[in-house]
This record gives structure tokens, C-alpha cells and sequence, in this order.
DNA sequence: CAGTATCCTGTGAGATACTG
DNA sequence: CAGTATCTCACAGGATACTG
């Protein structure tokens, strides 16, 4: 892969393009991932399901949303054949395993977020 | 890190739309600002060290992501009155606390990227 | 229920050129 | 050196309506 030089502390040079970081940044950074990988961690939902927990969220989005993280390898997509139709999506082990650096970041943001809008203010934005 | 069910339990609703979570990752997860930070963890530098560092960035662009992320307190901006001009960017401690979480998306992504490639791979991307 | 099908818009970001 | 100033464009993502 592409040890070039390390950078910050790793293996990895997170100043080339294709760093592993920018990948999974592009999956989870998005407005709407980071939603269903949340509202799927404790528990296997149908598709209208998720459309309700996760307010504001069109269907054509969610789908799309949901499609690339299959893509991806994160999400699984169970189809039921009856009527009426039943589709249930889950997070695959390598879904879960994201869950640990995800919580992360939640928690920088929960310590830090006020510091953020502080400054933000002060900046006067 | 104590929470294996990162979701919906943690004292802020991850699913709410103004979720601290979100706030970071629209900071994070934009194109360029991994990469200044990173740039920065080690560093002081200035705007031409910046752009040379970092490939592929044009003056605007870094100029944005530096006034975004100093508008969020992340980044410290000093200009000394000489001639030529000269101005150092540091990462301040907010910043400089944001690593670890970093580092963390960073490690799953060099673990992990791998199988998200192949499941890409496999879904014929 | 679980999506598609269209249409539309904001904006992140690139290219290029110029300046105190 | 350290930026601005424009122009441009792709595309993520929203609104709305429809269907197997």
C-alpha cells in the first residue's frame, strides 16, 4: 500500500490522495451515512423504519445512502420475497467494527463542540 | 471510548440533525482539512509550506480551509509584519486534541480498507 | 412497503490570473 | 510571500410524484 513517508504517527502517509483516511471519510462524512450506521447499531430495521427514525430524509437519499454503504461492505440488504414486499437492512461485522472509531469522534464532539461554537463566535460567524 | 453501542444512549441524540457528531464531520469531512491538519500535527508552517505539502491544492482552496478551521479554533494563524510577508499556522490544543479521534479513523481505515475495497470490487465498482 | 423517476438547486472546489 | 478575484462546473442532495 502506500507507505510512502509517515505522517502523524502511522504507517501511512495521510497527506497522499489515496490514504486509506480519505476513503472511509468520503463513505462516513457524507450528510446522511453516519445516520443510518447509527440508527442500524442496536438493531435490524426495515426500510420505511429508518426513513422514520431518521428525520428529513428523502427516500430517493436514503436508498442511495443505503446502496453505497452495501457497496462498501458495511450494511447488508436481506430481501424478502412476500407480499406485502420486506426488505430488512443490518450492519455486517465490518459495519460494526466501525462503530468503535465512530464513537470517537462522537465523543471529541461532545467534549469539544462548545469550544467550536465558541470560537465560531467569537470569529463572528 | 466505553461504549460498544455508540448510538443512541450516549446523552446526545446521534439521529438529531444538530448532533455534535455531525458539526465535526462536516468540518472533518470536507476535502482538504484531514490533510492540514496533518500536515500540522508535527509543525508549525507556513501558507507556501502548506500548499507545497499538500499536492494538488490550489491557493483558494487553502486559504478557505484555513479560515474555517481557524474560525473553529482549531487552527492558530500568526502574521509577522515583515517584508516579504510571513505567516505561520500551528495547530492550537483544541486542534492538537482532535489527533486522537483522527488517528483513530485513520487506524480502522488502514485495517480495514482493504475489505472495503473488495466488497467494492466484488459489487462490480 | 419499498422503493423509482424526474426535475432542480446550492455549493464545494478546480482553473486561471492578478496584487499588497 | 501570501494571498484575492473571477469564472466555471459537477454533483450531492432536496422536492415531488409515481409504481411493482
Amino acid at each position: 500500500m502506500t507507505a510512502n513517508q509517515p505522517a502523524m504517527d502511522g504507517g501511512f502517509d495521510v497527506l497522499s490522495l489515496d490514504c486509506p483516511s480519505r476513503l472511509i471519510l468520503q463513505r462516513i462524512g457524507d450528510r446522511w451515512s453516519i445516520f443510518v450506521i447509527a440508527a442500524l447499531s442496536k438493531e435490524v430495521l426495515r426500510f420505511t423504519q429508518l426513513k422514520q427514525r431518521i428525520g428529513g430524509i428523502t427516500p430517493k437519499v436514503l436508498t442511495e445512502t443505503l446502496r453505497a454503504l452495501e457497496t462498501d461492505g458495511l450494511v447488508a440488504r436481506e430481501v424478502f420475497a412476500e407480499m406485502p414486499p420486506r426488505v430488512e437492512y443490518r450492519l455486517t461485522p465490518l459495519g460494526r467494527s466501525l462503530l468503535g472509531p465512530i464513537s470517537a469522534v462522537r465523543e471529541w464532539a461532545e467534549t469539544h463542540v462548545g469550544e467550536v461554537l465558541q470560537a465560531r463566535e467569537r470569529a463572528g460567524a
